[in-house]
DNA sequence: TCTGAATAAGATATGAATTATCTTTATTAT
DNA sequence: ATAATAAAGATAATTCATATCTTATTCAGA
């Protein structure tokens, strides 16, 4: 029931960039220094992060990756999937056929439900509020938590 | 972000054995010919359920599981947390010390409300909803979902 | 009381996915 | 040209999920 490290870096990845002047080409090398993960690891994850259109990268000197996408639209789920893949939370959640039992199982509307549920907040968070002061108000908001 | 294997087969046991008479006695065997997984998985699933003591075990000729709590009073998110451990989400939240960065990560406080909308989720459904006809309510409820 | 069958418990092995690294190639600015 | 950078591909290491095998326990019946 985690989100895998590859998301993780790349959510705080993208955050650190987003923290820049906009328009800034960021390199992989600032990136992980900055998220404390592996530099070979996020050059990865950006390639995929490339791929999928959110963000572009430049090849040779000076080169390295911006916004593609706004970060105000660019959502926690967003990220999650296209490292990830589709938030599915067990086998049968999305499709009755992949089901194990005749017909609809038990528990099938249950997963349903709760899968909604979670991709509801995963949308509800975009990178750019990690980039603001928002986060503070979060703080606030959370109170003491441990 | 998917709940385990196991898990899910401890949950689709668990709902069988909800489905019996109360006071049966269940086999692994006959465990896991109603819910497709193999007995050898399903036996270590449920040395896990019965060592949390949610189950009782019995060895020996006749032996298996019963229930020790009431399925009403197990719920989704206490099975998934006896097989999987705790519900994190990401490394950092529950425990802030895990946070990469110095101090309170960007991302900390988000993952800290999601996990609890998640938690809330799960806690919401019980084995017990799955034995009666609640599941029926839910697909009405529910209406046409792929 | 002995023996064997049925069962769970415990230990170990397998396999797959994740995570990480390394090397080579392509591209670009200077 | 040279240096700096990302892309791409190959491979290694590690972890975790999954599965199987062996042992201990209990009960029933001879």
């Amino acid at each position: 029931m985690n989100i895998s490290r590859a998301s993780d870096y790349a959510i705080r990845g993208l955050v650190y960039m987003a923290k820049q002047p906009a328009g800034t080409v960021c390199f992989v090398k600032d990136i992980a220094k900055n998220t404390n993960s592996p530099a070979s690891f996020m050059s990865k994850i950006f390639q995929t992060l490339a791929k999928s259109g959110i963000v572009n990268s430049f090849t040779g000197t000076k080169g390295g990756f911006t916004f593609n996408t706004q970060p105000e639209n660019i959502t926690i789920k967003t990220v999650i999937e296209i490292i990830d893949g589709p938030i599915l939370l067990n086998r049968c959640a999305v499709n009755k056929s992949a089901c194990n039992e005749i017909g609809i199982c038990d528990v099938h509307y249950m997963w349903t439900d709760i899968r909604k549920i979670l991709i509801n907040a995963l949308n509800s968070y975009s990178i750019a509020d990690f980039a603001t002061d928002k986060k503070n108000k979060m703080e606030v908001l959370s109170g003491v938590m441990q």
